[in-house]
DNA sequence: GTTCTAGAAC
DNA sequence: GTTCTAGAAC
């Protein structure tokens, strides 16, 4: 146990009568935790329960106080048995102790909402009476206007409780409490809160249900090893909570920008999850067999100097065990330094689930490469590797081949990839460092002077890598994938010959139709087939493709609803008044429930052709035009509005039978984006970028679907910069006025479209 | 795909 | 009481 201010340590051991006031929102287990010390502790206690002090029924505060005080004069201890959340109920409780020789404590039962509301909605043989659906607003109400004890306000004592281990242990502490015995004084369980800014800031952490666990240990934490479970603990659920109250959120969301002081695009950010994070494991120290501590101090260090450059991200260490050696060294260096914990700290739990199991989202995480920069081996490499599938492997094969010792590399993850999916990792980060284990490759023989300096270049070199994600200009190795990605943002606005120029010199013209014009696609349609399927035309196959269409036919029926566009394609001269463009092979019309200003369709007017599942070789000719189609109309629209940005996509499942593009404005601005099916339909991975599926139906004849419901029921996340908001209206407001570039996977590949030298905060 | 609406959330 | 979601019907 490390506890601060202990000064009874010199006092005779002569036990005082104590005052406990209980601090917690009804549902926080106030009477619960005066039950349980009472069965075991061999002081004599008095409950004094606001609730059941009118002869079981509910009584006055004044009753609370004249009951208090002749249990107190009696030399009896006391638990103030009511909710206590403002300084002002508090106040004439601890004035009581004033003639008297007695400790005033207060335990808070600082529980997460959720779990207070559902505890009093449950309970129905309650005192306090306070039962049914009306408990979350009283709960909600409360909680609003809590303030949290601090020791000026009289006390000698404050244990403060997040979770119910807290409790338990704080019960465990008062039933031990001897008649004898004294509790030592001061804080225990969270920061002090002395400050108003301390305050504002654990009010905004509290609710948005950030690792309190962050908090260094020297505050007086009395089991540090409890930290870290809590991580995982408090990271779950945010949503829910940060739903619970608009004012909170509100409220919390000033407090960050001017007491926390957090700056750059992310200002507008309503959970501090939400800020870019890097997780990394500790380099070398594993199977190069660096000494840890001095690898300790090279990770503080090299965090630190960090930290100092970007105020608004996050690092986390992270290792498999409890156990972890590097990790106890570097928490031991975090608090000796005063780190803040809300920017670094350590975190037990696998580095490729970090989110789905520890609650904990990074955009990076780092990978403890070998010099191959190859799967396998052991340890996190293979992990991560193994997490993330073959995706990372090519992704980092397209990058970069290999490593030296001291370096890093940063590969961006395809959003096909499960870490992505799953656990929101945008980018691994490969990092090299100097190896002190003789039975691998570019072993130092021991040479401290130079392992070191090596491992502080690993870390500069990560830590820079993270940095370049965070301005959004991810470091690709120099050749040809920077040049694609900076080729493929810029569109001439002049009107003709779009896609040629667009494409021109990168690895996507071969795939893509040089022109747009439908009378030319018709033209070499047929040696376009003959060409590029030279495989596929078996008669087996073509069986097996017609039986299998057949059958995803049947097994989709499509209301009478769907139908809308299969009529249109099927019979355009019939609607001329509401089509943008009709050519022999697709139709442009204006979406008729726009979900952005600009927001078209161009359908393929192919019968049979339903959706992306329909979508099979022999149409890549269709899908590149369809494409250049769309093409034309961003640009049309983006020389009426040079600010607007265009992404070309397919629904995964979608709802209207005909195989449709949706071209759409990355404002959403409408009043037709109404539900998070909306949302997520347009802005998770069931949105199919058009640029992805034809390199996917180039590659394997079909396009991957990602049609899991799971999708579109996702939580709400900017598309910009991913912060999450609880409800459309929220989520609305917010990518009103986000500014963030868009996340980097947006701007490879040119998934994105906009024209030249727009918008400003994006890849040069 | 939308509209309607019950009831959950605030 | 009002806002918001989500499921059913179309």
């Amino acid at each position: 146990m490390d506890m601060m201010d202990v000064d009874e340590t010199s006092a005779p051991r002569e036990g005082k009568p104590v005052l406990v006031i209980l601090v917690g929102a009804p549902g926080s287990g106030k009477s619960t935790f005066g039950e349980d010390v009472m069965r075991s502790s061999t002081r004599h206690w008095v409950r004094v329960c606001q609730d059941t002090i009118g002869n079981g029924k509910a009584g006055t505060k004044a009753q609370c106080l004249s009951s208090a005080t002749s249990a107190l004069k009696d030399g009896k201890s006391v638990f103030i048995d009511r909710c206590n959340l403002d300084r002002e109920q508090r106040s004439e409780f601890i004035k009581l102790g004033g003639g008297l020789q007695i400790d005033i404590h207060a335990v808070v039962l600082d529980l997460p909402a959720k779990l207070c509301i559902s505890r009093s909605v449950k309970r129905t043989g309650h005192e306090g009476n306070l039962q049914g659906g009306r408990a979350a607003a009283v709960v909600n109400r409360m909680l609003q206007h809590k303030e949290l004890p601090k020791l000026s306000e009289g006390f000698n004592r404050i244990t403060f409780c997040q979770n119910e281990n807290d409790v338990k242990n704080a019960i465990n502490t008062y039933s031990s409490l001897g008649p004898l015995d004294n509790l030592p004084h001061g804080c225990f369980g969270q920061k002090n809160t002395d400050s108003k800014i301390q305050v504002g800031i654990m009010k905004f952490l509290k609710r948005a249900e950030v690792p309190l666990a962050a908090a260094p240990t020297t505050s007086g934490t009395e089991e540090p090893t409890s930290q870290t479970p809590r991580n995982n603990l408090y990271c779950k659920d945010k949503e829910a909570l940060s739903s619970i109250s608009d004012t909170d959120n509100l409220e919390t969301k000033e407090v960050e920008r001017q007491e926390v002081g957090s700056a750059g695009s992310h200002a507008n950010q309503v959970c501090p999850d939400d800020i870019p994070t890097l997780a990394f494991p500790s380099i070398s120290t594993s199977d190069f067999q660096f000494n840890l501590e001095k690898a300790a101090d090279i990770i503080v260090e090299q965090v630190a100097e960090f930290l100092n450059k970007f105020r608004n991200a996050r690092l986390v260490l992270v290792d498999l065990s409890h156990k972890s050696k590097i990790l106890s060294l570097v928490k031991a260096r975090i608090a000796e330094k005063n780190m803040d914990t809300q920017k670094f700290f350590t975190h037990v739990g696998d580095i490729t689930h970090l989110y789905s199991r520890g609650g904990l989202r990074c955009n990076a995480i780092a990978n403890a490469a070998n010099w191959r920069l190859k799967p396998g081996g052991g340890g996190v490499n293979a992990a991560i590797f193994n997490a993330a599938g073959p995706e990372l492997e090519s992704a980092t094969k397209d990058k970069v081949k290999s490593l030296s010792p001291g370096n890093a590399a940063v590969v961006p993850l395809p959003s096909s990839s499960p870490l992505f999916t799953r656990e929101g990792v945008t980018h691994v980060i490969h990092v090299l460092g100097p190896n002190m284990n003789p039975q691998r490759p570019n072993y130092l023989n021991n040479d401290y002077n130079k392992g070191c300096k090596i491992l502080q270049d690993a870390y500069t070199s990560l830590f820079d890598g993270f940095a370049s994600i965070l301005r959004n200009h991810p470091r690709i190795p120099e050749g040809k994938s920077e040049k694609l990605e900076r080729k493929s943002l810029e569109l001439p606005v002049q009107s003709d010959c779009s896609s040629r120029k667009y494409f021109t010199g990168t690895d996507q013209k071969s795939k893509r139709s040089d022109d747009h014009g439908s009378e030319k696609s018709k033209k070499c349609k047929g040696t376009q087939d003959d060409l590029g399927l030279p495989f596929t035309d078996s008669k087996g196959e073509k069986v097996d493709s017609e039986h299998r269409r057949i059958e995803r036919s049947r097994s989709k029926a499509w209301g009478s609803w769907a139908q809308a566009l299969h009529q249109i394609a099927m019979h355009p001269e019939k609607h001329k008044g509401d089509l943008l463009e009709i050519s022999d092979d697709v139709v442009v019309l204006n979406d008729i429930y726009p979900k952005a200003q600009k927001h078209v369709l161009v359908l393929a007017r192919t019968g049979g052709l339903d959706c992306l599942a329909d979508v099979q070789k022999k149409h890549l000719q269709l899908l590149n035009m369809m494409h250049d189609v769309g093409l034309k109309w961003v640009e049309k629209f983006l020389s009426e509005n040079a600010s607007l940005v265009f992404r070309l996509g397919y629904h995964s499942a979608p709802s209207m039978r005909q195989l449709h593009l949706h071209v759409i404005s990355q404002d959403f601005e409408s009043t037709q984006l109404k539900n998070k099916k909306h949302w997520n339909s347009f802005n998770t991975a069931f949105f199919r970028d058009s640029v992805d599926v034809m390199d996917e139906v180039s590659s394997d004849g079909k396009a991957t679907l990602k049609d899991d419901d799971k999708l579109l029921s996702m939580e709400l996340r900017c598309h910009r910069c991913r912060s999450a908001h609880p409800n459309i209206p929220r989520l609305k407001s917010h990518i009103s006025s986000c500014q963030s570039p868009f996340p980097a996977y947006l701007l490879q590949n040119g998934r994105l479209v906009h024209a030249p030298g727009e918008p400003r905060n994006s890849v040069q």
